[in-house]
DNA sequence: CGCGATCGTTGTAACGTTATACAACAGTCA
DNA sequence: TGACTGTTGTATAACGTTACAACGATCGCG
């Protein structure tokens, strides 16, 4: 392994010398600047990051840990974290936490964590009662979905607003039976929890009774279940004019069960979403759905893990992202 | 920061042994083992991995670095190379290369690299002259697309003999005017030269002959492009019977136009994929498409990395992994 | 011409961990 | 008794980089 004392060497000046070539500091003559750039050229050197880390302290990497990389969100979430870190010199990393509360507790608190001088936390494991474990010593921002008053900075999506708005334009549309599918209301604070009672709340504004038999709960949260449970719901004989889907990719799973089913979207039935991923817009029909502002949500997030990574002490940031309802063919009227 | 001499300190140790209790080694009373825990807990110490990773010339890292990560073909490649990396320990890192053969070369050759034990780069930059650039004695599997008899391990997509079925089966379901929809054909390696290669060859061997009308080329890789390029095709009087889409993604947008047009699929018009993502399942219709074994290219992958981490010296290995085709309703005959 | 400021460069000492070699000690066996 | 084995532990010296202080040389200025 070559390293910069064989360029040192090789160049005829210190080690320091080169350091400071590496790093682009001024007090370097140009001759010599130029020489000790052609012996690393030739004799192809690498800094080896580990020890620079090391030595530094910092690493220029921020960490995304989100539950799932395929799916679609995420990885547009993804995408906008990368965008928004290229504007901080900083690089992302993402990794994967499968859903799961312990693998959310080992991206937060394990030792990985001294990789990145900090940490994105797209958390659906981790509840109020953890607040608790997410006391450290490192600079961590909360992401997405459910609602934390902990030590630690968050950005919200606007759940229950947003689902509310859906709702509000189902109703507005002539919907008056709305099913809700939703993965399991595990606690209070879940995304499907958040979301139900903007559902609620919906229904509730328009004077609208609520009927328990219109939710559907998810025990797995896939299109294929959500398909599964419209089937079911249709055979049980179950009378309904809308769904509201607490996510695009759950509501793929819903728009394939009807047109299994051979109703027709949206003249029998109108169905919206949430999250606004990419693909809702080319779906036939288009689906409607509520964008949480996934740009903003991106900005807003490694702004803040910057700011602590820089060394903010203030108390922790609330941010609620806004929403915009993107009305498609999906609830459409004709 | 509590490093393990604070620790060593503390328990009366030295600070081998404080690494050793870590590391669990033997050689350490049981006694010792326990105080020397009870002390990190203590003070509630974590290893340094910037130093550990330095000393000991290894990270348990491996990059995956693709072009985009919001595209669902590559989250789904991720999940699936995530989960072969825990088979062997491994941690993964997915980085972005934003198509750009700069990023790769980046990716591949730059300082980063040393953070990781390995690199599986998914390339669509990078074409058969850069070659010569991708001698790096770091453990490197090229991935995917390219065609590449390079100094590396490379694990291949079946594009040609996949995209020869794919055509073959819209030719046995009654086309005859089969358009193809493809991103630029920069070079005889590239994703879409390849897979093109396959239509023009399906073609051949059916008897069908070539009408250059029929490819259509997108400057830009989305639905968006795709669709417009249908609208526009159809527009300018063109007769078709069937659709090769380069992948399931630009097929999106090609059954989202032959919608808008009023034009039925699969009863005017077949359309078949290429990838089979996850949604491609759920579209109305459903969307017929060419697997590429994407488990078997991820297991391979990761395998042939951890060989050459491990020190394997052999030839470059070439393997094209298998393909399924998934015949759905955008290719029915009824 | 003398003095402080600036420039270009260097030596030294870490950063926190671990590989290596070896020391201290107890027990075993001939 | 002494040589040996095995256990438990430690001292030392790195890994490759960079912060810091300090150096001689050059320069501008009164």
């Amino acid at each position: 392994m070559v390293t910069i004392r064989d360029i040192a060497k090789a160049a005829g000046v210190s080690p320091m010398t080169v350091s400071n070539v590496l790093n682009s500091r001024p007090h370097v003559k140009d001759s010599t600047r130029a020489r000790v750039l052609q012996t690393i050229d030739d004799l192809d050197y690498r800094v080896n990051i580990a020890a620079r880390n090391l030595r530094r302290g910092k690493t220029h990497t921020i960490g995304l840990a989100v539950p799932e990389v395929d799916r679609p969100y995420f990885g547009e979430l993804g995408a906008a974290i990368i965008e928004n870190g290229r504007r901080h010199d900083l690089n992302v990393v993402i990794e994967q936490t499968e859903r799961s509360r312990e693998n959310e507790l080992t991206a937060l608190a394990l030792s990985r964590l001294r990789m990145y001088d900090g940490l994105i936390l797209s958390a659906v494991g981790l509840g109020e009662s953890d607040v608790d474990l997410l006391r450290v010593d490192f600079p961590v921002v909360i992401l997405g979905e459910r609602i934390f008053q902990g030590p630690l900075d968050h950005v919200a999506t606007p759940n229950e607003d947003g689902a509310h708005a859906a709702v509000q334009h189902l109703i507005e549309r002539g919907c008056t039976r709305i099913i809700a599918v939703h993965g399991s209301l595990s606690d209070d604070t879940d995304v499907s929890s958040l979301r139900h009672a903007g559902y609620r709340r919906a229904l509730a504004d328009a004077g609208i009774e609520e009927d328990s038999r219109l939710t559907l709960t998810l025990d797995v949260f896939s299109p294929e279940a959500a398909s599964a449970a419209v089937h079911q719901a249709v055979d049980a004989g179950l009378q309904f004019d809308g769904v509201f889907c607490v996510t695009d990719y759950v509501a793929l799973g819903v728009l394939r069960a009807l047109a299994d089913l051979g109703i027709s979207v949206p003249d029998e039935v109108k169905v919206i979403g949430f999250d606004d991923v990419e693909s809702s817009r080319f779906l036939t029909p288009s689906l409607s759905s509520v964008n949480p502002s996934k740009d903003l949500i991106a900005a807003k997030a490694v702004d803040l893990l910057v700011d602590r990574i820089k060394g903010a002490t203030g108390d922790p940031v609330e941010f609620v992202s806004p929403y915009a309802l993107m009305a498609r063919e999906s609830t459409a009227v004709r």
